[in-house]
DNA sequence: AGCGCTCTCGGGAGCGCTCCCAAGGAGGGG
DNA sequence: CCCCTCCTTGGGAGCGCTCCCGAGAGCGCT
């Protein structure tokens, strides 16, 4: 039997519209008539036909997530696992549904706009992992699909996004190293055609440039996000000899770790190692990673309110987020450099 | 501009009915007027409304993937990142569109039934990560939207599914490790309520009965699929002094692989450590496992093709699916003992 | 008693598509 | 030359919902 509006007002005894009226809990229905209707509804198990639903009203109750084909490589960060994760469980609270699209190369994610935007697949969008002057942003910026960044686009005028402190955060971790008493302090970044990378520099700079330590070049060098990048990277870093390392990604500090292991040095005797993200491996190498946690399923979950916002219009001005961070001190740094600081100042 | 079929009927002086045809690929269109429709619609960057499409045709070009509640804890197994990037991918190039719905919670996952499967919001879905006689299952198996799973489902009876060669892959570990010479081998399984731990388990006693190595009871324990188990298992199979130990997860294995650095437990020279899945994270560990690979993007994709066959009619029976394994010899199983061994037979 | 207001409810119209039927033209065979 | 068939095209009838208008009932007020 098929179910329709119709027919579970025929077995209420009542209208269409009024079986859609209780059904979208609208008010102006007597309260038994709605208890009548409810009764039918739960009785029979109808729901509403959601093509229908969506044809009529214009609005579909689905919302994607986009993750753009440069990512693709990367996607063993477990970062997008809890990303999703985040969206995933605050779409599921707002009885929303979550269409996923990662894309491998770029003329798929040129398909986005056409098949899935112009098609009205979707009520709003939320976008990962963008990079400087993106064109997937651009085209969303010139059409009127809402849509949510998670990380700080790098024109931001008229977008809502969402963030983590990137900045206060590596300025934490710096000062973190400082305070321990850790002078030559290595940096290992992320790419800086993300505004993470340059967030996560910035911050790190800010924070070496308030306790007085001064960063040299040689200590700093860049890494791609993945695990191989950090090795690499700390492999470059070695013949510098520096006292400590901030790693701007869990990933990165993971292979960064490897390299040292392999190179018979030490964590943290022989070497400070400070990382970004807080992601669950961090917590589950040798030694344990001291890092700057980002709330991640926290921000996945802001991103869909914010963008649920957006869609019906509770929101009306671009918003900006920033979701705070927070240091996790673990085993990475030693603190009986700072023990030996303070005997010293004592 | 509103484009509706109807619009661009108007513009290339040709009907409704005719547009359709030529958008839906139909033959009975004269090549002209077919491309002169294209024109158009090129011109315009029309595209049909899903809503309306779905509404009239009864199918709405969107697949489910489901990951059940009990996973929410593991879903740092990278396992399921590669999944998801096997089927997204197969839908992007079918011009399917992905929902995923990851429960957290038992509640969450009864929802599916009504609020998506009900309201007609999917064609089908894959589901993941079933458990004896999970309900999710048989929920499923009652109604008549079609499903594939992947991993084989405990009463498989009618139904179809695509499974990696557990039985296979399991035995081929056993047996390599009985070939390098190792005969005191432990092995840490996955939950014997899911199917690939018992498939991995009958696999590996296989392996054993035919090199005529006989399993002992105190080198056999069980994990959970989390890192932190494969930890806690091999701390209790460290006693009985195993030789080797096949772990029936990567994940697992890097866990065991951590109790065994603590315990100063040289891998491959104290002791052999082979595992399954074959995972990124399995070629960065020191060091690097040697695992029994499962082509997890493949099964994913896979899984979209047979659903795609159940929706359009294409596939009438049920069909089982099983994926090759293949051992990956890396450096965690000492090659040096066999070469004793082989030294011994000489 | 009459007026106007609010509350409740029913039904028409239409969202943009697919499906189906029928009409018209072209072409082949008797 | 006519009839039958096939190919191509157009348009009607929905799919199941939302939105809106208007009718009727009930109420308080003058």
């Amino acid at each position: 039997m098929k179910l329709t509006l119709e027919e579970i007002g025929r077995m209420a005894g009542v209208s269409r519209s009024t079986v859609s009226r209780v059904v979208n809990n609208e008010k102006s229905v007597r309260p038994e008539v709605r208890e009548r209707v409810q009764a039918v509804i739960s009785e029979t198990g109808y729901r509403p036909n959601a093509a229908a639903r969506s044809l009529a009203s214009n609005r579909t109750g689905v919302i994607g997530l986009v993750i753009p084909h440069r990512v693709h490589t990367l996607f063993d960060d477990p970062y997008f696992a809890l990303l999703i994760q985040g969206v995933s469980k605050a779409c599921n609270t707002a009885e929303t549904t979550l269409a996923l699209f990662i894309f491998q190369t770029e003329a798929e994610e040129e398909e986005l706009y056409p098949r899935v935007v112009a098609a009205g697949n979707v009520d709003g969008v939320i976008v990962t992992a963008t990079r400087m002057g993106d064109p997937l942003l651009e085209r969303l910026t010139r059409g009127d699909l809402p849509f949510v960044v998670v990380g700080r686009p790098d024109v931001a005028e008229g977008i809502t996004y969402v963030d983590a402190d990137n900045i206060g955060g590596a300025r934490s971790a710096a000062l973190h190293l400082c305070d321990l008493g850790y002078r030559r302090i290595g940096y290992i970044g992320a790419p800086t055609n993300t505004t993470a990378g340059i967030d996560r520099r910035t911050g790190f700079l800010e924070g070496l440039t308030m306790c007085r330590a001064s960063p040299a070049d040689a200590l700093m060098t860049d890494g791609d996000y993945t695990e191989m990048s950090g090795y690499r990277a700390m492999q470059s870093l070695l013949p510098a000899e520096p006292e400590a390392v901030f790693v701007a990604t869990d990933t990165m500090a993971i292979g960064a770790l490897r390299a040292l292991t392999e190179a018979g040095v030490s964590v943290p005797n022989d070497m400070g190692l400070i990382s970004f993200d807080g992601l669950p491996p961090s917590e589950r190498s040798v030694p344990k990673l001291t890092t700057v946690r980002q709330p991640v399923t926290a921000t996945g979950a802001r991103a869909v309110e914010l963008l649920l916002g957006l869609v019906n219009g509770d929101i009306l001005q671009p918003v900006h987020e920033v979701m705070p961070t927070e240091l996790v001190i673990r085993e990475s740094c030693c603190s009986a450099r700072l023990t030996e600081t303070s005997l010293t100042d004592n």
